[in-house]
DNA sequence: ACGACAGGTTGACCGTCATCAACGAAAACG
DNA sequence: CGTTTTCGTTGATGACGGTCAACCTGTCGT
């Protein structure tokens, strides 16, 4: 199972010529004039407060948006009110790709933090695509990498145990933070308890008693929101031979 | 929430001519000749029997499959060899977008019966979609609308309980059953009570058990693999209001 | 800076579904 | 065509995680 996705950019928090569009062209390789080129494609940026939504729920799609600076969550409701969160995104992440499919969203993006997106007119993207080939490949390679995320979570829901879920979470956000050049060891939650049980079909005390397991059993630290891996191995462990419990 | 797939495509067992490559240019008006140049993109056909794969995880992606006829399930394994069906396709569906992402299949795509399916060297699909911008757009839908479904399912397994997971389950498979001209009230199942589970996340037994339960209730009659929808709006209803149970 | 409230922890109890097991029926095989 | 194997059903039991509740702590807003 690979909840990790694959080793990215680092320098994030830069300007956008830096920052090269973020998991759009990157590992593509493009040429100078490409990547020139696709800067046209940034409209607006867009800052967000927490909470805010950077779009709602059956609102009209016509960006994606590039995670500049902070982090999301998107979720998705059904019509008895119960909600689940989807996914977390961070920096350098691209959002709203659900609303290609129908031209209406179907979960809402809500800031966790402060944050910073990129908007990224998707009529003008799908043009550039066109011109530009490695663009094209790069953007369906980030359509089907979001499939196989989700996989991963299925995976998740379906074969895990509570322990198993909080391992593979950790591990996932610890290599996401290391990818982007912050610690993989010592990071800080964006989410509260009940968005993590959310995401990972758990509640809210379930998440909560896990990670007090999960200190007691000398595997993290846990202050609040503040986490620190201490046997990242035992951890990992933990996924593969859920029955050793 | 909604496992249903958009109303798609009648008469789908046909020539390729007839059939419009499937999911891949029905919806957007293709020029006729636009039409003729998309059947380019077939190449071979494959014909498979019950159990044989479409592809491996792990092996070389280098083409997507239009299911011509017959039926699909995409595995996916952990290390352990816990199993997980991630999705059911069938004819019509479009299968391989999972190895876009890294040109590695992630989930194995096992026949269900004898079944064949067209051939789509991705290169050329990549090469054509420039070309022709309605086919480029309507690939961009097909792979945001499994985004889409599969967050579906995350719902389902995040949050619904086995009758709920059931009837969504039932309620859906209808629903593509009808859209491809067939009874949306009367099909066969074509995968075991195994599968199911492993797709809902739940053991075989509970879905057998469920499916009896839904018999005592006269929701529907099971009869081994075939299924007829005696109240969908009580299955519906199961869906929306959990807790009334 | 203070107070209110959201967020988090822990405990006791209970329900849903997994597990183990036995049996029966259909389908695949030689 | 009969045998073997896969598939499905049903029952008894128990575990994992959900639910309800009380309490604590930190954070946010004014």
């Amino acid at each position: 199972m690979d909840l990790q996705l694959p080793p990215t950019l680092r320098q994030l928090r830069v300007a956008c010529s830096q920052c090269n569009l973020m998991e759009l062209c990157l590992p593509v390789g493009l040429s100078e004039e490409d990547v020139a080129r696709i800067e046209e494609l940034i409209g607006t940026r867009r800052k967000l407060k927490r909470h805010q939504a950077l779009y709602e729920v059956r609102s009209p799609f016509q960006a994606l948006y590039a995670i500049r600076a902070g982090s999301f969550k998107t979720t998705i409701v059904l019509e008895d009110g119960r909600e689940q969160v989807t996914g977390f995104q961070m920096t350098g992440e691209l959002l709203g790709l659900d609303g290609i499919s129908t031209g209406q969203h179907v979960v809402s993006a809500i800031a966790l933090e402060d944050s910073e997106a990129c908007v990224i007119e998707y009529a003008r993207l799908e043009a550039l695509a066109r011109e530009i080939q490695g663009l094209q490949a790069q953007f369906h390679k980030v359509l089907s990498r979001e499939i196989v995320r989700e996989q991963s979570v299925m995976m998740l829901l379906g074969t895990m145990r509570a322990e198993e879920r909080l391992a593979a979470f950790l591990l996932n956000l610890a290599q996401r933070f290391a990818a982007r050049g912050f610690s993989g060891t010592e990071f800080r939650l964006r989410m509260t308890r009940e968005e993590i049980g959310s995401y990972l079909g758990l509640k809210l005390e379930t998440v909560s008693r896990t990670l007090s397991h999960f200190q007691e059993e000398g595997l993290i630290e846990v202050q609040h929101k503040n986490i620190r891996l201490r046997d990242r191995e035992r951890l990992r462990g933990l996924i593969q031979a859920p029955l050793s419990h």
